[in-house]
DNA sequence: TATTATTTTTAGACTTGTCTAAAAATTTAT
DNA sequence: ATAAATTTTTAGACAAGTCTAAAAATAATA
């Protein structure tokens, strides 16, 4: 069994290996979590001594397959939860991630197998990011930046990188939701932004947010 | 803010003062915590600095009004909590205590008012224990002790007072569930045993289970 | 390659919540 | 009312998780 923080820390490098592949630092876990590199170091003993990271000496760290599989049952119970907030409890998606952060850490088999079940078995999260399935995989769908795609080119919105409230909040205002039809209008050179239309509603954005959400690929036109 | 140990030291407090009133005293916190009773002192000048509690050495502990409104919040959650894992997860009413321990530590106003709200604001949890409404109070129901009917006399059962998985799983196989009406058919005054008609169905059971259940008080036959 | 800068680790300390063992206060019983 | 039994508190210790400051290793630069 693993404590809230050994769960913290397995999540934080579940999520920086899916990042950058190869050996995570200690900084990056340390800014991850907004703690000390030396606190980082101390944990990186204890969870390699459980055999869920490998770990050598000023070489950074990696998780082991039980690693994993724990870290990704933590995710996976994060956006089940994430999923319940929105669907059933009328929260917005910018306000889930506090709360989620908490019930991620309820130690219950049944209860999040059933809370699987009773969300009709979800495949994403309100941000649109995939749920781990029990045995901690998850269905990678291919998916593209807004800020790749060209003048006329077209897809559905289906996730966003930055998932911070403001960023939540902002879209909301904008009317930009997942699942909407977004298609490129036109693009400026001068400061890459772009001219959309998003449902009936024409807006203009700024390459920082076209460059923060997700739009399903196509494989033709 | 409270932490998990100082919610569970409220919680365990409020309920032995429903129990016997007047102060409470370490020893008793000690062993409903299952812990020492040295830890116990420790933990009450801490939250006497808290105010929630009034301490005077040697002289046992009361919650003071802040301090009752922060416990009642937490058995709230517990049986909210109780609630939607009966009513929407299919949990059965012995397996909830367990994971409802941890669930009612989880900090979101919002979360627990709109859980309120998705349960259709029940009153009572799986157990038939009332549930304290926004500011702490709870409707109390007039009930007696199926033990202390007298020959003819009958009611609605409405809860239980042990509600351990045992006794629990033993009610389960009788067919005893909350809402179903008992008459009592016989007394013996031998082992004052009872023999009654549940449903359509006869039964005998002893005095130590009819002193578990509540039955609905009546004011008239 | 030698030196500087950065990253990582170690050493020692602090907090929270717990424990054991012993002392002090209170209660019970003679 | 004094002695015995019980309850409660104090004193000192420990584990988990964190921190600061300093040392060691690695990486970058001249």
């Amino acid at each position: 069994m693993f404590t809230l923080s050994e769960e913290n820390y397995l999540k934080a490098i579940y999520h920086l290996e899916l990042g950058n592949d190869g050996g995570v630092s200690t900084n990056a876990i340390a800014e991850k979590l907004a703690t000390k590199a030396s606190s980082v170091t101390d944990m990186i003993k204890k969870l390699s001594e459980k055999e869920v990271v490998l770990y050598k000496k000023y070489k950074g760290v990696t998780l082991t397959v039980l690693g994993k599989t724990v870290a990704a049952s933590v995710v996976r119970k994060h956006r089940l939860w994430e999923v319940f907030l929105v669907e059933k409890l009328n929260f917005s998606w910018h306000e889930v991630h506090e709360v989620a952060e908490q019930l991620e850490h309820i130690k219950s088999a049944k209860l999040i197998n059933q809370l699987d079940r009773f969300l009709g078995f979800p495949t994403h999260d309100p941000h649109g990011d995939p749920i781990p399935d029990k045995d901690g995989n998850l269905k990678i769908v291919a998916k593209s930046l807004l800020s790749t795609l060209s003048k006329n080119e077209s897809g559905i919105c289906i996730g966003v990188d930055d998932s911070s409230s403001e960023f939540l909040q902002f879209l909301d205002k904008k009317g930009i939701t997942l699942g909407k039809k977004i298609t490129i209008l036109d693009k400026e050179d001068f400061d890459d932004s772009l001219s959309i239309l998003i449902g009936d509603k024409k807006l203009s954005i700024s390459n920082k947010i076209a460059s923060n959400l997700y739009i399903r690929a196509h494989t033709g036109q």
